[in-house]
DNA sequence: ACCATGACTGGGG
DNA sequence: ACCCCAGCCATGG
């Protein structure tokens, strides 16, 4: 666990925010970093996912209440680690929850973004919640199509 | 206490 | 378009 009440609290908002992607979709670890509000910290927010224990250990967060498996890199690809198996779990789980993972010329697990994609300015929670300061401004954000 | 190692990323070469 | 690299900072030796 963390040391610092700290970094508990940036761990915490983590989970929580990762809680919040739908099933079916996917986002980044960069995203996620932003999400809390520590857009340099996307590294850790790979580590906050790695901590992740199972459901037996007591813990408010653990692999089975936490959707690790919807957070994949920049790139749009699975990131291996140094257990082979664990990319390839993640894999299974995404499909499980309805995403196709495609299978790279390098051997890389690929998630179409254009499909699967989860974007969000703020958590739809904090929206919900009315905790959201003003902030009615438009400009031609995305516009994609495939 | 110091050093190396990552479930990362955007920018430069 | 691909590779490298400096920030990032929790963990483990």
């Amino acid at each position: 666990m963390p040391r610092s009440d700290e970094a508990q609290a940036f761990f915490n908002a983590v989970y929580r925010a990762v809680q919040e992607i739908p099933r079916g979709k996917v986002t980044t670890y960069g995203h996620i970093a932003k999400l809390v509000g520590t857009p340099q910290r996307a590294r850790q927010v790979g580590i906050c996912l790695k901590q992740l224990g199972s459901s037996q250990d007591n813990a408010r967060y653990n692999s089975e209440n936490v959707p690790w498996q919807r957070v994949i890199s920049a790139k749009g690809v699975i990131s291996p680690r140094s257990e082979p198996s664990g990319a390839a779990n993640q894999a299974v789980a995404l499909g499980h929850d309805g995403v196709t993972v495609t299978i790279g010329p390098l051997g890389e697990r690929m998630v179409d973004f254009a499909e699967y994609g989860w974007f969000p300015r703020i958590l739809p929670s904090e929206e919900a919640q009315g905790l959201v300061p003003s902030d009615e401004e438009d400009e031609g954000d995305d516009g994609e199509g495939a």
